[in-house]
DNA sequence: ACCAACATGTAAACGGTTACATGATTTC
DNA sequence: GAAATCATGTAACCGTTTACATGTTGGT
């Protein structure tokens, strides 16, 4: 229910239409709260309707201007000092590590290599903005540094987690056996069924720790049922 | 469209009623890829429609034990090895700090401190998991660990960042005005409307480096409009 | 006999995505 | 006059969440 309050906190810096608003969500905020057309004139509607926006104005071709009234500010304000944020709770990045033992230990350390390239790819990016070269002119805002900054330090931090995570998975692959070579690419994939015998990740067998360890990073709350 | 997979992920350990998998969803993906029932049982249908599962046997109280086919592997395999996944686009608590500059310092600076005790205490949690203590019995499946050090790793980035913004909006403050009293809590919340000029994140005027940077922990690909 | 745990299913509502539809204004 | 841009709206679909509904088995 949060794009109501992005929608809110943009009109707070002034008023808008939703066809302005559409072109921030794309340019500002695609990789914190994307939005879609749809999406967003659905919602202009629904904050009108409950009086936390209102048309200031109306301009040439059915352009209506938005503005948040002192109730939207009240709602808007209550959301970010009282509102706990949620964090993501679902990451297929995540979800694929908790599976790596499913697949040949070559195929996992290329999984790992290549997130760790594509970490290190995006931190680059992003060390580039946090520099102006001269010619640049984005005038980045005091929250829009710190957010920069948080993007830096997150992807550097998960650049070196893969890095490791793919050493890791190489050296166990060396104690095991010398089967370095390639499966082939035979149509069975990988192991086939062993025995049957089950062992999931860190099994059916109750205890809940490792999946508290695996929404580490993006997710919140250990459930802790501790001893079961 | 990832659920299909965590339930193949999970049935390539082995056979399991959806009764098991359930708890398994709860216990170990609770903070990657949480499912309720109602979803799983659906998916289980559409999964043994498609030919990725099937009824293996019939249990005591209308118990379906489900096993995964080889379709279902070759798809599971695939995912894990060719798509690439997806990060998480929302971040709610990225959100809130990219209007930070919409609240009273203070808040804000609450706001951020409140991240890094939060970051921190799950930080410490986490680490707890690292290292057993004699008591306790939890063996953490390679993929485990390599899950848990993630978490232990990014709660501790993300700590240190949030003290640094908090710091950071701290000092800002001071250069500005001596003004580090309280609001008071009159029903006004913080600044009004100045002047009506615009300034957004970074305003609505163009450039989307802000945004991209925005995203940068949580989410992918930098949309470089680079210059407009 | 009762209760906890086992076990499966369906319906309604919600938020998000994709696609369709339409029209006005400015610029070349 | 054509094309790009401005500008809004609706419909269908999909995955997720919440709630409702129902029945069985094993243990005390």
């Amino acid at each position: 229910m949060s794009l109501r309050h992005a929608v809110l906190g943009l009109l707070a810096y002034g008023p808008a239409s939703g066809y302005d608003l559409l072109k921030t969500f794309d340019q500002s905020l695609a990789n914190v709260w994307p939005a879609t057309q749809s999406q967003l004139y659905t919602e202009l509607g629904r904050l009108t309707d409950a009086g936390l926006v209102t048309v200031r104005a109306e301009g040439p071709r059915g352009r209506k201007e938005y503005a948040i009234t002192d109730t939207g500010r009240e709602e808007f304000h209550h959301w970010m000092t009282e509102v706990e944020p949620e964090r993501p709770r679902r990451d297929g990045m995540l979800l694929r590590v908790f599976f790596l033992d499913q697949v040949a230990p070559d195929k996992a350390r290329t999984f790992l290599e290549r997130r760790a390239a594509a970490a290190s790819a995006y931190h680059d990016q992003l060390l580039a903005l946090r520099d102006p070269t001269a010619d640049d002119d984005h005038p980045l805002a005091a929250n829009g540094r710190l957010a920069l900054e948080y993007g830096i330090r997150v992807t550097d931090t998960v650049h070196h987690w893969a890095s490791w995570a793919a050493d890791r998975v190489n050296s166990a692959t060396h104690d095991k056996t010398g089967k370095t070579g390639k499966t082939g690419k035979t149509g069975r994939t990988g192991k086939a069924r062993e025995g049957e015998a089950e062992g999931g990740p860190e099994g059916a067998n109750g205890d809940g720790a490792t999946g508290a360890a695996g929404g580490a990073g993006a997710a919140g709350a250990v459930n802790s049922t501790s001893r079961r």
